[in-house]
DNA sequence: AACGCGGTCGTAAACGTTTACGACGCTACA
DNA sequence: TGTAGCGTCGTAAACGTTTACGACCGCGTT
């Protein structure tokens, strides 16, 4: 005998009423669901997932989607540790679990999710790195499987999202450094075709077009997400007849590898080119000199997430009307050397 | 109607040989297996994993059990992005899916694991960071849950590990210095009872005594695995009266913290304090000077991890005649220009 | 002709839950 | 006293698979 059915022998009362008493219905009587829970707790028992799940064909587990490979990312990795403290923090408060779905390399993200899905392992998905047109938010609408993408896209339909302030990001930095005189200002853009590089863009020259600045193509470097891919813009810049006297990053880790070019060619940052770099993180925080960059809350953002994923299951969205939220999460300037000011 | 009976209702079959069909069992014709293989295709079938998890007791999945909060972590999150494509591409092999589970900071590890182990989520387990005294191994063994320990542990038992090699790399590190003229090399120890910290220990203390070295205690320097544990160290070690001239690291990001605590004072890694790090990563290899440190293969630890579960799955254990691995994992070092050599 | 056997397939039970439904006893009220 | 209503509980079906078991057919052998 296993399972709920030891407990309801072991009781001598029926597995209904200990199913009841466990779930926290109302029809069982505060003495009875006294004793279930204590002998619960006493002898372990923990139901079974999969008899739940096939029951009631829901999982009580959400899952976040993460690509694995930097380069992709658009975000380094304590990143998305900071956001799944805080998802699960919001999760807790309704018995919800968190699984990270890692997508391997050599799969295709699509694949990969339609494979998830079809496994039925969890009820909603957050799913990251949203790339320009992504094939997955019509996989998951048209399943009609609850998600909310961290990362807009131009795929139409009204999905959740959440996303970084990009566009205010590249606005803001554009802002400080013509105010501190500079009229020709590189941008770092991603190599790949991850939406994140399109609305830093359109910040960037937005911005310049305030300012009566004139758009030069040849200052948008497009360059891989990662420390070597800030290396490389670092060679790219210094190898540039006309040099920018500034640059704004988008991806947190570019700043390291710009950082050891300059050293190399015997520049520093703030000195010979001013910086303004992209998401403050515990290796940003111990660069010298200091970056400039944007502070944001790992764990409010992984709340913001997760009550967005809940409002559109259906099971939870009363507690959390929110609608279908859209929403650009704001970032706060964090003023240090690299720029010069 | 759903599932495999709309399958076999198209078919006009019964849902066993639907099932037999699907999973690669002989006795079902050639003919049959073909149109079923097809029709499932082309239905977009897959089959509901609670289902089949509740019918054969297994979940064709396994988890790997990370902690939130880096300072615990004794990794970057680099870190596990690179073990997991690992992993995957062994599990692949058999149709397995990697879920990662993390951990909330602010919930005690067995607990969350028990939690886990009773949803029954996951037919084995990695777990990382190993304590001195682990009480997830107890409960893994009790539990008669397969699983593998990336790092050992002082827990007795004969369950399966891999660890990487910290007795080693202290070794080579102080062998190192030691050819260079340095006697008053310190040592970099996390703070907390994770148990690398006490092989690190032991390899740096039976190093010295092989070069006839004392072990002075003061140079033992506890900080928290973290980029500002490293900046902390920095501070430690300046503010002693007699100064150790080289310093051995066993987390990856402390030479960062490390490195601003120098600048800061004016100093130099190589030329002020020789400095060995922990293991080479994106960041380390993009710092300035160049960080002498230890290089090893993400995608092969995660490989053998990996195997080395499966090896103690019975229903895959043919397919790896392990036994019980116990293995630690070699470490490459790579020269750099922060030790001074 | 009787029998055995291998190949193929259908039947039905089982996995561990949840939950609709009805039964039962009790109180209160007409 | 009859009955309505409520609180509490037991019964059994259902979720979608897998698989043990047996049935059936066709063939070859004795």
């Amino acid at each position: 005998m296993k399972g709920i059915r030891r407990l309801a022998q072991e009781l001598n009362i029926s597995i209904g009423t200990v199913s009841r008493a466990l779930n926290g219905r109302a029809d069982v009587s505060d003495e009875t669901r006294r004793r279930v829970l204590e002998a619960a707790a006493q002898m372990g028992y923990v139901p079974n997932q999969a008899g739940r799940s096939l029951r009631q064909g829901s999982t009580n587990a959400v899952g976040f989607m993460i690509e694995l490979g930097a380069d992709i990312n658009g975000n380094s990795d304590t990143f998305f540790m900071g956001v799944f403290d805080g998802v699960q923090a919001v999760l807790a408060r309704h018995h919800l679990d968190l699984v990270a779905l890692p997508c391997p390399t050599d799969e295709n993200p699509s694949a990969y999710l339609q494979r998830m899905i079809g496994r039925r392992l969890v009820d909603g998905l957050i799913i990251s790195a949203t790339h320009r047109k992504d094939a997955r938010i019509d996989l998951l609408t048209k399943a009609r499987i609850p998600f909310v993408a961290l990362g807009r896209s131009m795929t139409p339909g009204d999905y959740p999202w959440l996303d970084l302030d990009f566009d205010g990001v590249a606005r803001r930095g554009v802002d400080r450094l013509v105010s501190a005189g500079h009229t020709r200002i590189a941008a770092a853009i991603p190599s790949n075709d991850i939406n994140l590089g399109f609305v830093f863009l359109d910040g960037y020259k937005a911005a310049l077009k305030r300012h009566g600045l004139p758009f030069d193509p040849s200052l948008v470097m497009r360059v891989p997400s990662s420390e070597l891919g800030g290396y490389q813009l670092g060679h790219d810049i210094l190898a540039m007849k006309n040099r920018p006297t500034a640059v704004i990053l988008n991806y947190e880790l570019l700043a390291l590898g710009l950082y050891r070019q300059l050293a190399e060619a015997g520049l520093q940052a703030g000195r010979d080119l001013a910086i303004i770099g992209f998401r403050e993180n515990p290796v940003s925080r111990f660069m010298s000199p200091r970056l400039t960059c944007f502070r944001l809350s790992l764990r409010d953002l992984g709340m913001a997430l997760a009550e967005s994923l809940l409002a559109s299951m259906p099971a939870y969205a009363d507690a959390y009307p929110l609608g279908t939220v859209q929403r650009v999460w704001p970032m706060e300037l964090i003023p240090g050397e690299s720029d010069g000011l």
